[in-house]
DNA sequence: GGCTGATACGCTACAATATAGCGATCGAGG
DNA sequence: CCTCGATCGCTATATTGTAGCGTATCAGCC
């Protein structure tokens, strides 16, 4: 699989459009309702790989000739929350688009304070070191938040890698 | 040290005192002030195990004589967690008091979505994970958010350990 | 003691985020 | 066509968090 979602320099309209492909495929697999409505959302949310607001989609929403208010775009961002197809980022109070959706699950966020950009990691040694420590706590675990913020590698400059510009 | 913090039985009115004695301990080391109004809003975090919210503190505060209006209430919290002394639980948009307050760190937190306890974890594996993962993406880490929500040891009943009364 | 500058606080107003509830509409299946 | 449940539009309101300004308080200094 190319690693559309990098985010990294990359096309990101194929980047919308392969996301809302995938959901289409999900979806219907599932018979879960993919509405125009929910679709659109799902496209605003994938606007940029930045944690998008939930009334700047709200926004944004208006621009077409449906009206909108908050409830419309919440109930929205709850479908696909559920469905796995976006995330909720707590620190930011903000959602993105997850970057594999087919399997459910809690994801792991770097927040770069400097450019915005959320990158998504799916390490498998924090899920084991967590589920380990909850273990000895006796506690059993439901959904995962983890969100690090920091600086990504083009914004920390030449400190943990070779610097290039951002072109996202 | 006693594990006084540990949200299993125990004597919570001395649970509280040790905090804040321990909070006079080191802001006098800092030169912080530790003035009676942030010293009573660390009081009525440490209330409880669980999170409290910020209006929660609030409405608590209009008890004694003085007035309070929300300004108040954040501008001691912002206070606490420079000097952390409490730790903010972003998935509950709470705060809770800081099991060990002399190092500053960012906080790990097992909260029980049956009883509402958080219980918080420093765990090495963990941080050692997060760190690894972060430098393989260039990241610089910064402040870290760790939330699991699921059920406590007691909560979960006897699927991990023998079941008892809450009796906190 | 009295001055002074910085910090802390009280207060009003407002911004930003999120939900309750109700009626209208849509869509699949009989 | 009809019915029923899911979805949506909409108003109102709840919850969480800040801006900004004037006053009070405190530590350090003369």
């Amino acid at each position: 699989m190319p690693d559309r979602r990098s985010a990294d320099d990359h096309d990101h309209a194929t980047c919308i459009e392969d996301a809302l492909a995938e959901a289409e495929t999900i979806c219907a697999e599932r018979g879960a309702r993919l509405t125009e409505l929910r679709r659109r959302v799902l496209e605003l949310v994938w606007t940029s790989h930045e944690p998008v607001g939930a009334y700047d989609i709200l926004s944004r929403l208006g621009g077409d000739g449906r009206r909108a208010a908050p409830p419309t775009v919440y109930r929205a961002l709850e479908f696909l929350l559920e469905q796995g197809l976006v995330h909720r980022i707590e620190s930011l109070n903000a959602f993105i688009g997850c970057a594999s959706p087919k399997a459910p699950h809690s994801g792991q966020f770097l927040l770069c304070t400097a450019c915005g950009t959320a990158t998504e990691i799916a390490d498998a040694g924090i899920q084991a070191a967590l589920v380990k420590a909850a273990g000895l706590a006796g506690f059993r675990p439901g959904h995962v938040t983890i969100e690090v913020k920091g600086l990504c590698r083009r914004c920390a400059g030449g400190a943990a890698a070779e610097p290039h510009a951002h072109a996202h």
